[in-house]
DNA sequence: TCTGGGGTCCTTCAGCTC
DNA sequence: TCTGGAGCTGAAGGACCC
C-alpha cells in the first residue's frame, strides 16, 4: 500500500488547548472544560472545548455566552497561548524526525508526506501510528490522523474518527471513501455554500460528483470547476514545507460594549496601529495598502482601504491614515461594535521608501518607536505607551 | 439572541490606460 | 477627436479556514 502513490498524512491534535488545560490542571480532568475566555458573560467565542464540554453542545467558534447557557457548571478558562505555542513546537519537532516535508496548518494540526520513508522506517501505515504514539508518550496528548494519497483526502480521514482516530484511505479507494460522505466534509463548502447545494438536492459528496462538472461550473463558476474534482478525488497539491511570507499583518479589536465616543475609537485606532507597526518592524516589512475595518451594532461589516505611492511601519502613521478613513465611513448613526487595521502589499522594509506625510517627523518617529521596540523587549510590553493611550485624566 | 481574531482567496465593480 | 473593447489595478465585500 502507497508503494506507488504519494502516502500523504493529516495529524490533528483533539480539542488541543482545552487537553492542554486538563493535562497540566489535574482538577480539570474529566469535567467539560472550554478555553476562551474567564468571565463567559463577556463578548468572545470558545476556541476549544473539551469533548465533556461538547457533550452539551458546545463546539468551537460558539459566543461564550451561548456557551454558558448550555453548560453554566462548565470551567471557563482565559487559555495560555505561550504554552499551546510551545507544545505545537514539540510536537511539529516529532514529526520532522520522520520527513522534512511538514506543513504546519496551525498550532495543532500538519500535514506530513511520507512517501519515500519505507526505507528508514518501514510502510508509512506503520509509522504514521508510531508517529501518533509518540505524540500521546512524549507530551500525554492525544491526536487524530488519518492517511492517503490525496492531500485534502487524508484531512478529512483525520476528522472521521475522533478523537483519537485513525484513518486509512488507500490508493484506488478515494472515490469510494469520498461519495457516501456529507457534502459540507469538502474543504471550501462552509454553511452558504452547503445551503446552496442543499437546495439543490446535494447531500452527498457522490450527489455533487453525479451533478457533472458543466453543471457546476454553470452553478457556480470557476469554484464548480474546483468543487467538481474534489468530489472526483483530485487534487493536486503537494505538501509544502516552506511557508510563504505572509501576504498581511493585522489586528482587530471588539468592544465589550457598543460604542460611538469619538475619543474611544481613535484611542482604540492608535492602539491598534502600534500593534501593527509593532509586528510589521518585527518581521522587518512595511505595507503599502492600509484596510480599515469597522463592525456595526447591527453587525454590518464595511471597510475602507487605500494605497499609497510609500510604505507604512510606523505606528503614529498607520493612525493617521486609520483615522482619515474612518472619516469616509457612513455607518448611518450606528454604534461601533468592532474596529480592525490590517496592512497588505508588504515589502521587505530596507527596500522602499517610507512614508514621509507632509508635516511630519518620520526620523523622530522612526526614532521613538525603534525606542518603544526596544524598552518593551526588554521590560515587557505595554512597559512605554503613548500619553494618548493611557485614557482618562492619567 | 448571538456572532473573536488572525488570516487567505475570490468576485464584482469602477476607473484608468492603451 | 471620439468610441469601444481589452487589460490592469484598486476598492469593497463575501466566504471560508483554524
Amino acid at each position: 500500500m502507497f508503494r506507488s502513490s504519494p502516502a500523504l498524512a493529516h495529524v490533528d491534535m483533539d480539542a488541543f488547548y482545552a487537553s492542554v488545560e486538563q493535562r497540566d490542571f489535574p482538577e480539570l480532568r474529566g469535567k467539560p472544560v472550554v478555553v476562551g475566555g474567564s468571565d463567559p458573560t463577556r463578548r468572545g467565542v470558545v476556541s476549544a472545548a473539551s469533548y465533556e464540554a461538547r457533550r452539551f453542545g458546545i463546539h468551537s467558534a460558539m459566543p461564550l455566552r451561548t456557551a454558558f447557557r448550555l453548560c453554566p457548571q462548565a470551567c471557563f478558562v482565559a487559555g495560555r497561548m505561550e504554552v499551546y505555542v510551545a507544545e505545537s513546537k514539540r510536537i511539529m519537532a516529532i514529526l520532522r524526525e520522520y520527513t522534512p516535508r511538514v506543513q504546519p496548518l496551525s498550532l495543532d494540526e500538519a500535514f506530513l508526506d511520507l512517501s519515500g520513508t519505507e526505507l528508514l522506517f518501514g510502510p508509512p501505515v506503520e509509522t504514521l501510528r508510531g508517529i501518533k504514539a509518540r505524540i500521546r508518550e512524549e507530551t500525554g496528548l492525544v491526536c487524530s490522523a488519518g492517511l492517503a494519497p490525496v492531500k485534502f483526502v487524508a484531512k478529512i480521514a483525520s476528522d472521521l474518527e475522533k478523537p483519537d482516530g485513525f484513518t486509512v484511505v488507500p490508493p484506488g479507494g478515494v472515490v469510494e471513501f469520498l461519495h457516501p460522505l456529507p457534502v459540507g466534509r469538502l474543504w471550501g463548502v462552509g454553511p452558504k455554500t452547503l445551503a446552496r447545494l442543499q437546495a439543490l438536492g446535494i447531500a452527498t459528496i457522490g450527489d455533487l460528483d453525479r451533478l457533472g462538472e458543466a453543471e457546476l461550473e454553470r452553478l457556480f463558476g470557476r469554484w464548480g470547476t474546483r468543487l467538481a474534482r474534489l468530489a472526483r478525488g483530485e487534487d493536486p497539491r503537494a505538501v509544502e514545507a516552506e511557508r510563504p511570507a505572509e501576504q498581511s499583518v493585522g489586528h482587530e479589536h471588539t468592544f465589550d460594549e457598543d460604542q460611538d465616543e469619538l475619543r474611544v475609537l481613535e484611542r482604540t485606532l492608535l492602539e491598534l496601529a502600534e500593534k501593527v507597526a509593532r509586528r510589521l518592524r518585527r518581521q522587518g516589512v512595511a505595507g503599502r495598502t492600509l484596510t480599515l475595518k469597522l463592525r456595526t451594532a447591527s453587525f454590518r461589516t464595511l471597510s475602507r482601504s487605500v494605497t499609497g505611492s510609500e510604505c507604512l511601519d510606523q505606528g503614529l502613521l498607520i493612525f493617521q491614515s486609520a483615522r482619515r478613513l474612518l472619516d469616509t465611513v457612513d455607518r448611518r448613526g450606528e454604534k461601533v461594535r468592532l474596529l480592525g487595521i490590517s496592512l497588505r502589499n508588504l515589502v521587505p522594509r530596507d527596500a522602499v521608501p517610507l512614508s514621509l506625510f507632509a508635516g511630519e517627523t518620520p526620523e523622530r518617529e522612526a526614532r521613538l518607536d525603534g525606542a518603544m521596540d526596544a524598552l518593551g523587549a526588554r521590560f515587557g510590553r505595554g512597559t512605554v505607551k503613548r500619553a494618548r493611550l493611557l485614557g482618562g485624566s492619567r
